[in-house]
DNA sequence: TGAGTCACG
DNA sequence: ACGTACGTGACTCAA
């Protein structure tokens, strides 16, 4: 039988230190709990213990404290968020029925102690959950300690069994103890011996055992063979004795707690499955009440769980009168709201007031005039209100329907008002700001369930599911509106966000041609490249592998072949392409991987992937994402068209690849420096306004300030310098990764950012304002208004701080660019047709614009694109836009 | 599913 | 003493 003790305070602490940020809507913090949360399920799920109990410190003083007045006086305080998180995993736990041991007077170690003794007196085993290596004492053959640590989101857990313990302490747990007294430990306040740290400790303990043993043999420890014992430690050891031991005492676990327990006590119960369910819902912890499969009071319906009236009269319109009826209605109201299937094959649409709703649906095979429907309801004189609106405008412009009429996009909304949030499906926004667990979009997503051969069960829950979810979304529309509003959102929401959908399913649409035959034969002679270096490194190597195997290369590269390992990973030798690098001249199978590397990414990903996604008529459509940058960037996906190759002559030619249609030409046109431009505006620094006004390349300037040199003087190694420093800058850079990057020492690099912000004395101070700002307000914003929450920057986690300091400092900048172009976007949109143009937009490369039209508009479009980006916004300095003609995009782009 | 790698701005 | 640049997405391996 096996017991499993959680040490809550300790895994409460690693969880809240090892996850990041995240609180409910009304602010609460929740962390913490996610964290603990998480460990518990994962470690029950692996150790299947029968019996499971957690314990915790209480406040006052304890124990120990009284015996030693030091002991944890200087700690610091807890976090004001965790301490707001005790209460909540306390009830958490009640709900969980799992038993709670907290003794006034007593710590958690000792709690601890005394039930693992209980248990093992009792025939039982003992896993003991903890981060903490105190408990380490605690090991017996019977009472195992699982040591949690916790970083960056990922847990690890090892398991300290005896023989565990000796492998990596070289003594028996117990003697833990002892290494205590002589190393002391800072955080728990134990003092230690003055002067004997853990080298010392660790090999005086590994000789001698324990302290006892230690003393009794102190004057000859110097002399004893293989002793860690440098000359001066015999007087530290002496002089420190008492030190030593009531530094013993403390770091005594103690198992003679009076508590009363049984392991049966704790036998596991299942959970108050209304309790939990209620409190995590509170706690928005949507993911852990499926993982649990727990239910609501009255089933899962939105209607049921939310205390929310959803019911409403809803009907099934199979009959043209009614459709028309219907139609007119509509006309007549402020707005519907509406859902809609993939391909358009049925839509619900739904009006009225939340207490007395009504809802319609329709069907493709249900109803013989569906596209005179479907022209009807996406007219412009019915005012739509959906959930995604791009695609469904996609679908739209598939069936030739128009784009207009719609008001509101209920997931767009949601995007602006937490961009960092991650997703933005219906049944997550309605536990973020409802706090209930709607229907799964799944149930009517099955192709099937609306089909002549479907289950008739699902099919009547598909359709409550689906009427569900178009009520949901007219609830948030009421709900998101305001907050809008309310976060200074409405323009770039109705001016930028909302008018770009129309532009982005247009692109979506329009596609890109792809010259199939070309990039079959450019695959062809990738393979035979890679067959030859394939051969090449097997020989050099003397044996077969599989190269794309980090883990395999690593062995081959360090292990078989002795070259030096230059860097380490998580999960062994690091062998990415810096490290490489360095490793190229000692041995020529570098060489072949770095060039079997390139071989491998640029089939796989480029030739392979695009070519299973060419559609019928040779073209390829992505899929522009609105809702996925915490920046407000577009991100683009399967496949993804903003990361074609370029950079290296062999990549650069898949841009000759992507083509015009018979007749066409590409239009290409893309900011210059759009980023540092804006920094120039935003920081208001003359000095780099200057640089762009008198239109000089802005790095050359940039090495003539830092290096103190003539313009004409700059050298090719200086303007690259300069250029990574300028980058470095718009990314809040720190001068150890700048040294890195451009491989100086770091006191040089230091010197470079010092040079760089005496010169740009602006920027200087825009960077001290912006974090400034942003921890007094908890955002930063672009200049359109556009906002990133950085909860962050409150954060104890010096890395997590500093992150979002330089988050602070680049979300402006990169922000601020994707709003210009997507304002450009929209600009460009609008000229064309207003020119009555053919030319069609049909890819966006974050500061990139491609457009695709006949031969005779080209010069047109390509004045039509200067014009609109350049004149998208009025700045400090002008924006410059470069445009030029291909017959593809490589051509057009060189 | 996560980690490692590498393609882009 | 720490740990090291912003924002993305796709592919492959290994558990």
């Amino acid at each position: 039988m096996k017991l499993m003790v959680i040490d809550g305070n300790s895994i409460l602490n690693r969880a809240f230190y090892g996850v990041r940020p995240l609180s409910t809507r009304d602010g609460t913090p929740t962390n913490a709990v996610f964290g603990f949360l998480n460990i518990l399920l994962k470690l029950v799920e692996e150790e299947k213990p029968e019996a499971l109990c957690c314990t915790f410190d209480l406040k006052a003083p304890t124990f120990r404290h009284l015996a030693y007045e030091g002991y944890k006086a200087q700690r610091k305080p807890m976090p004001e968020d965790l301490a707001a998180q005790l209460p909540i995993i306390r009830e958490v736990l009640d709900a969980m029925d799992i038993p709670r041991y907290e003794l006034s007077g007593w710590e958690a170690d000792d709690l601890i102690g005394t039930i693992s003794r209980i248990d093992e007196a009792a025939g039982w085993e003992t896993v003991v959950v903890t981060g903490d290596k105190d408990s380490l004492q605690l090991i017996t053959d019977h009472v195992t300690v699982k040591l949690v640590t916790s970083r960056m989101g990922q847990t690890t857990t090892r398991d300290m069994t005896p023989a565990a313990f000796r492998e990596e302490y070289g003594f028996d747990p117990i003697h833990i103890i002892d290494l205590k007294a002589l190393m002391g430990d800072s955080s728990d306040n134990i003092p230690g011996v003055k002067g004997v740290g853990e080298k010392t400790a660790m090999g005086l303990i590994q000789l001698y055992g324990s302290i006892d043993h230690l003393y009794d043999h102190m004057p000859d420890i110097c002399q004893a063979p293989n002793t860690p014992a440098k000359p001066g430690v015999v007087k530290k050891l002496s002089e420190g004795e008492a030190d030593a031991r009531m530094s013993y005492g403390l770091a005594t676990i103690h198992t003679d707690a009076p508590i009363d327990f049984k392991p049966e006590d704790a036998a596991r119960k299942p959970v108050k499955e209304g309790e939990l369910y209620e409190l995590l819902l509170r706690l928005e912890f949507a993911k852990l009440i499926d993982r649990l499969g727990l239910k609501g009071p009255q089933g899962d319906t939105p209607a049921a769980s939310g205390g929310v009236e959803m019911t409403c009269e809803s009907e099934e319109v199979t009959e043209k009168t009614r459709m028309e009826e219907l139609l007119a209605l509509w006309r007549g109201r402020e707005y519907v709201s509406l859902l809609a299937l993939p391909d358009l094959n049925g839509v619900c649409v739904e009006w009225g007031e939340t207490d007395h709703r009504k809802a319609a649906l329709f069907f493709t095979d249900k109803l013989d005039c569906y596209n005179d429907f479907l022209r009807g309801l996406f007219a412009p004189d019915i005012k739509k209100v959906s959930h995604n609106i791009k695609d469904l405008m996609n679908a739209l412009l598939a069936e030739g329907l128009s784009t207009e009429g719609f008001l509101f996009d209920t997931a767009l909304a949601a995007y602006l008002l937490a961009p960092t949030d991650g997703s933005y499906d219906l049944e997550k926004l309605a536990m973020t700001y409802f706090h209930f667990e709607a229907p799964k979009a799944k149930a009517y997503l099955d192709e099937e369930v609306f089909g002549p051969m479907a289950d008739p069960e699902a099919h009547t829950a598909a359709l409550g599911a689906l009427m569900s979810h178009t009520a949901l979304v007219d609830m948030l529309y009421k709900e998101l509106k305001p907050r809008l509003t309310e976060l200074e959102l409405d323009r770039v929401y109705y001016e930028l966000e909302l008018p770009l959908c129309p532009v982005l399913a247009e692109m979506e649409r329009a596609g890109v041609l792809v010259d199939r035959k070309a990039l079959a034969q450019f695959g062809v002679m990738l393979e035979e490249r890679l067959k030859a270096d394939e051969a090449a490194i097997y020989q050099l190597a003397g044996e077969e592998f599989n190269i794309n195997s980090t883990q395999q290369l690593g062995h081959i590269l360090f292990d078989r072949l002795g070259l030096p390992p230059v860097k380490k990973t998580k999960t062994g030798y690091s062998t990415n392409a810096e490290v490489l690098e360095k490793l190229r001249g000692q041995h020529d199978i570098i060489d072949l991987i770095l060039e079997y590397r390139q071989y491998s990414k640029l089939k796989s990903t480029y030739v392979d992937g695009l070519d299973k996604v060419i559609e019928e008529d040779g073209r390829i459509r992505t899929s522009f994402q609105n809702t996925v940058t915490a920046t407000g960037r577009l991100s683009s996906t399967e496949p993804n068209l903003q990361n074609i190759p370029v950079r290296t002559d062999l990549g650069a030619k898949l841009r000759y690849m992507f083509v015009a249609g018979p007749g066409n030409v590409l239009v290409d046109a893309d900011y210059s420096q759009i980023e540092l431009r804006l920094l120039s505006h935003i920081a208001d620094d003359k000095v780099m306004q200057e640089a762009f006004l008198s239109g000089e390349d802005i790095h050359t300037a940039t090495a003539a300030q830092v290096f103190g040199v003539d313009t004409k003087d700059v050298t090719h190694e200086m303007r690259r310098r300069a250029k990574a420093v300028n980058f470095g800058i718009v990314y809040g850079i720190s001068a150890f990764s700048l040294s890195e990057d451009i491989h100086v020492p770091v006191y040089e690099a230091k010197e470079y950012m010092e040079r760089y912000l005496e010169t740009f004395a602006g920027v200087a101070k825009y960077q001290t304002q912006v974090v400034e700002r942003a921890k007094e307000k908890g955002y930063v914003s672009t200049l359109m208004g556009r906002r990133r929450w950085l909860p962050e920057l409150k954060s104890s986690n010096y890395n997590l701080r500093s992150f979002g300091e330089r988050v602070a400092l680049n979300m402006p900048i990169q922000g601020t660019a994707a709003d210009v172009i997507k304002l450009a976007m929209i600009r460009v949109s609008n000229a064309i047709k207003a020119e009555g143009l053919k030319a069609r937009l049909i890819l966006q490369v974050h500061d990139e614009l491609i457009v695709e039209c006949p031969e005779g508009e080209a010069e047109a479009v390509k004045a039509l694109l200067s014009r609109e980006m350049e004149g998208a916004v009025s700045y400090a300095v002008p924006l410059r836009a470069d445009a030029a003609i291909g017959k593809s995009w490589g051509e057009a782009k060189g």
